[in-house]
DNA sequence: TGTACATCAGTGAACGCGCGTTCACTGATGTAC
DNA sequence: TGTACATCAGTGAACGCGCGTTCACTGATGTAC
């Protein structure tokens, strides 16, 4: 009975729905964020401006789902490529990662964009956003609880003063939560590994490496590779 | 004669020139790059629109006069910072730098987002920002220099793979330029270094860093600090 | 020192365009009896 | 299986706003003799 009439109905408002933020996503990389608009997304698939509200309560709606969808993308292929690495190498996983968020941003350079690069003026992020956003950082954390419990030695580091202590604490819960005790040391060695891979990927995207590194043809970077192997001498994951 | 008159007719135009970059910048802080607006500033200065076009001929010629600025702005605050550090020590002046870029930058969120951010879409810079967007790069190359020419020994390394020598080629200029001949070791570390600081910067301030790491009050960030003591463990600058 | 002319700063109206959002509406699709 | 009603998708006009840029113009400031 109406089950499959409503399957119809709603197979189609989905559809709709992929058809608008794929428009979306062409238009993006046109314009960036700041001149996304829900006129030329209607224009581009035929329709009345208006009905675009149908889908999406307003322009802010339809960031948010852009921004959540790109993290999940990101998210998937890095994943992906992770796990095809060998479990028992935590360098070559780590590798895996720095190279996959890299690949990721080259394939999508207007969502990177959008997510890591400057925040859209007048657009707060609603909590949404969060869980999506923190799934590659639980990788890094991961890997460094694994290294942790392998064994590899912290002690041989001077301890954290209070005041650096402090300044991680918020990131505590992410590190606790993999089970492991991690040292404050490391903690701090993870974040800045995952700063530097995102922040070397900004500046070859964003052009800062312009005339300072070729990237040869597109799929690898001999720097960026070379760059990864010299953090992990920062991130003993053994 | 003529020339004191001409001199206040100058200082007129001077004068307003400022107050048009001005206002420019406030806008930037509202609305970001792309709400940059042309109009606003003229209603904000209490003219007509088109009197903006007496002083600059295009909104794009605006903008690239904000981020020649921006450049010069950031690298005057920071070459100061590194002049203040004690010579003979090389690490002091790369913290004095690392923190100098922290600090401007939280002083002038929108311009660093005009600069370091994702890049306005449909502008391309034109040759005259270069140089100016160079400074602070240079200001690592001379530590580097200087480190080797200090004799710290980068015999010890393997040598650099071809597919990697060539990849930061295009960046030798710019370290032969120091007079000191600086072995691709090192290039890579100070290529890294630099876009380690630059990443760092741009996640703190670009909100990635939000429920991660607490920046205390303003002026100091004890993670930050920390963190660039750890990058100095890559970068042997003795 | 005074006059005739050239340059420059600033005006205000206009062109042509774009945008997000609302609203009353038509017509099709689904639901309950 | 058929009818009456409710829901939903999509329309098109409108509101009220913004923008960059051009153009013919007025009046003031500067220049040359």
């Amino acid at each position: 009975m109406s089950s499959s009439a409503a399957g119809i109905r709603a197979r189609n408002r989905a559809d709709l729905t992929t058809a608008i933020l794929e428009s979306a996503r062409t238009q993006l990389a046109d314009d960036g964020a700041a001149g996304l608009s829900l006129r030329a997304i209607a224009r581009e698939l035929g329709m009345a401006s208006s009905a675009i509200y149908r889908y999406f309560p307003s322009r802010d709606h339809l960031l948010t789902q852009l921004i959540i969808d790109a993290y999940n993308s990101l998210a998937d292929y890095v994943e992906a490529r992770e796990r095809a690495a060998p479990r028992a190498d935590r360098c070559a996983r780590f590798r895996a990662i720095g190279k996959g968020i890299r690949t990721w941003a080259l394939a999508h350079e207007h969502e990177y964009a959008l997510i890591y690069g400057s925040p859209v003026p007048g657009y707060q992020a609603p909590q949404d956003t969060i869980a999506p956003a923190s799934r590659v950082a639980a990788l890094f954390v991961a890997l460094i609880a694994e290294a942790v419990a392998a064994g590899v030695d912290a002690a041989a580091w001077p301890p954290v003063p209070p005041k650096v202590r402090r300044s991680i604490a918020p990131a505590r819960p992410f590190f606790d939560a993999s089970g492991t005790s991690i040292p404050d040391e490391l903690v701090i060695r993870g974040l800045m590994a995952w700063s530097f891979v995102y922040g070397t990927v900004s500046f070859e995207l964003f052009g800062h490496f312009h005339n300072v590194v070729t990237p040869e043809l597109h799929p690898t970077n001999p720097f960026f590779d070379a760059a990864l192997d010299r953090v992990l001498e920062l991130v003993p994951l053994g």
